[in-house]
DNA sequence: GCCCTGACGTGAA
DNA sequence: ATTCACGCCAGGG
């Protein structure tokens, strides 16, 4: 069985994903050092299956969907996984700006204008 | 090798 | 919000 680092890179980034957050294939591939990969991931989650001890189910699309059929029991596991972690879907898609592992920038920006202005000092 | 199918992503219409 | 067209590329037939 020949190796494969960018699977192995894959399982890692997946790995890597803290509980009750979740992230896209996108972002996984990325991290994974293989931009542009996501359909990779999918394979790679796929071929492991619920046997392998990945968060599989923290991983869904870049719309905050998940990847499953609404109505299938994939998609009711990963759902019901979720929600164990705190993670609810809202109208069917999670909220990446609160439970995006790495939130995008504009959602950086976004982020509660600092109640006191940062470091004023003492003040 | 060619064609089709994907646990995908993105931009345009 | 939806649909379409592409881009991507590993596997299966």
């Amino acid at each position: 069985m020949p190796i494969r680092p960018d699977h192995q890179a894959i399982r890692e980034a997946i790995s890597g994903i803290p509980p009750g957050r979740v992230a896209s294939y996108g972002e996984i591939a990325a991290r994974a050092g293989l931009p542009g990969r996501a359909r990779l991931v999918g394979r790679v989650l796929r071929d492991a299956g619920d046997a392998a001890a990945l968060p599989w189910h923290r991983v869904l699309r870049a719309d905050g969907r998940l990847a499953f059929a609404p109505r299938s029991r994939d998609f009711l596991e990963q759902k019901r996984r979720l929600a164990a972690e705190g993670v609810s879907l809202k109208g069917g898609r999670v909220d990446l700006r609160g439970f995006g592992w790495q939130r995008d920038l504009d959602a950086e920006l976004w982020a509660p204008a600092p109640a006191s202005p940062v470091r004023r000092r003492r003040g």
